[in-house]
DNA sequence: CTGAAAGCGCTTACAG
DNA sequence: CTGAAAGCGCTTACAG
């Protein structure tokens, strides 16, 4: 049950294959008969181009590669779809791969994908990016985009959202409500968007104390920290999860120790997921514009492509708000001395 | 800026094209010397395999295709993980395509995947499955699996759940907690899933009035059709909708509306994503194995594609459970006369 | 153990 | 307008 081939449709049609091939591909004059007997064949006989060795001699493959953490965290999944959408208009298609932010993985994904011939890789980096991570970003032979910003480093592009800013923004907003006693669920502790949060946070909260508790960025995370902060810090008024899936994973805990959210303890997430508006209560957290990162990284990766190799690395930071919702109040201690 | 070729190290190495790919390859006995050489001038080089230029000799690519109507549905983030880990398990790369259940641009999307050379897809087809487009999908020449079990067809296999009994335990249970007048946000009219799932609902409520609304199976058509519901039928005191995330949907308009779940209306899902039992109240909803189906789906796909073509299609029907929690519960008059 | 040849399915100058 | 050739980067019998 072998394909049908161009060499097929050529023999049918009793031309060569190279008439075949311009005349499917629009290249060169064509005689109308002939066009027209090899399009019937080729109707005929259900061909379909092989792409990949087209992309052989043309050099284009026509695929580019997504590495996430994972696709489970609805924030990948919105960025998935914005640069899957981008993808899909470019005419590219997507490979997806979940790294679990673990570096082997992530490294054989970005071999697998160069092997693969991708032209192009947008990623949500591991760890910090340090020098020689870059050096080996800038050496695959395809255009990179990481969706973490590289603290300054200049060979590799990047999407990135203001993580600092967010995260000032929430804590600015938490000690304006009143609270002195944080707790920040801060993520993995080598990823730089987490970091960038972490550092906008205490900076929003000047310097106010605040218990740093690190985990996976998942709802399991959260939810095992929240645990252990409810027993060694049991006085934290206020929490800033670093994402909104560790904060759901806090609710859940909160929740199980029977502490209500606003009233006995407020929570700040980060990203502002279509979910958010939905928990009980309604999750205050950051918005950052998940899709168009998606879609912006794809599109810059395919620029980066075309471009002459070795153009100057662009790098795009997206804006972020607080979106007030109900998760967070003035301390009770406050609330009280108010009645 | 060429990539190095398998030329390259050869030459470098003083020896064949074919003697260094058989060395990096394994196969075939080599002198240990060359060998040696071989490999120190591949790393010196950097030399990267073109592993589509290996899958056009050996006719396998080692990609996958999954087609999912939106990966912002955290049913398919979950299924897209399964089928990505057992991808990965099996050295194979997942090419991810969105196709919001249209029909054409899920057709793009096939031939596109073929053309690419594919080894197998799986999708989740956007309508039922007649006998005409199974015979398409049987036509690809590639293995498809399917994510919705086409009723009565035999050419292609397929992984799902079993939605009717599902849609029954929904409607049971409802009409044991004594609602009467009963609500279906049904999803999208044409897809088998979801008839499936409706047409169990029905037979659990044995036959009591349920008015039935079709939509997108988005939080958006959830919503709307909600507020059309709280209008044209003021009076039914309990919905089921086919999936979570319309349930989602349902209760960010029930709220809006100022009715209260469960005590003026019980809502019921169907999918159990794991931010369900987060929201306001947590929503009692239909469990399904959604990593498992997408694992399952991506190693049946592999079994298809290495068994001799022409095998019998397989049909796996993973089960479901209701999960019980706070979003249902017994009629106003009912828990009124209980008094 | 190693090389030369043929070929995977296609495209692209180059002639004619 | 069309064909013959060379080649994309690799693998795989087949000789030797």
């Amino acid at each position: 049950l072998g394909k049908t081939t161009i060499k097929d449709v050529a023999r049918e049609s009793g031309v060569d294959v190279s008439t075949v091939s311009r005349c499917l591909n629009g290249g060169g004059r064509i005689g109308p008969k002939t066009r027209d007997r090899i399009l019937a064949v080729a109707a005929r006989l259900q061909y379909r181009p092989n792409r990949v060795a087209r992309g052989l001699v043309t050099g284009r493959s026509h695929s580019l590669g997504l590495i996430v953490s994972d696709i489970r965290n609805p924030f990948f999944a919105e960025l998935a779809r914005g640069a899957e959408d981008a993808a899909y208009a470019a005419g590219y298609d997507l490979i997806l791969c979940n790294s679990d932010l673990r570096h082997e993985k992530q490294l054989g994904y970005l071999s697998s994908l160069v092997e693969k011939a991708v032209e192009g890789i947008v990623i949500n980096y591991a760890a910090a990016v340090d020098r020689k991570q870059e050096r080996h970003l800038a050496s695959l032979g395809v255009p990179v985009v990481l969706l973490n910003r590289p603290e300054g480093l200049n060979k590799v592009s990047s999407i990135s959202v203001d993580n600092y800013h967010g995260g000032f923004l929430a804590g600015r907003y938490l000690a304006g409500l009143g609270h002195r006693r944080f707790a920040l669920l801060a993520g993995p502790e080598d990823q730089s968007n987490h970091a960038l949060r972490a550092s906008g946070f205490r900076d929003g909260i000047a310097g106010a104390d605040a218990t740093i508790l690190h985990s996976d960025q998942t709802l399991a995370g959260g939810y095992q920290n929240a645990w252990k902060l409810l027993s060694a810090r049991p006085d934290t008024t206020a929490i800033f999860a670093s994402n909104d899936v560790m904060a759901f994973g806090a609710m859940r805990a909160l929740n199980e120790a029977g502490k209500q959210i606003p009233r006995d303890i407020s929570l700040v997430g980060f990203d502002n997921l279509q979910l958010s508006a939905l928990t009980q209560p309604p999750l205050t957290t950051i918005d950052q514009p998940k899709y168009e990162i998606g879609k912006a990284a794809v599109e810059l990766c395919l620029d980066l492509a075309c471009a002459e190799m070795h153009v100057a690395p662009v790098h795009r930071v997206f804006g972020v708000e607080l979106v007030e919702r109900k998760s967070a109040a003035p301390p009770a201690s406050r609330a009280e001395a108010r009645r």
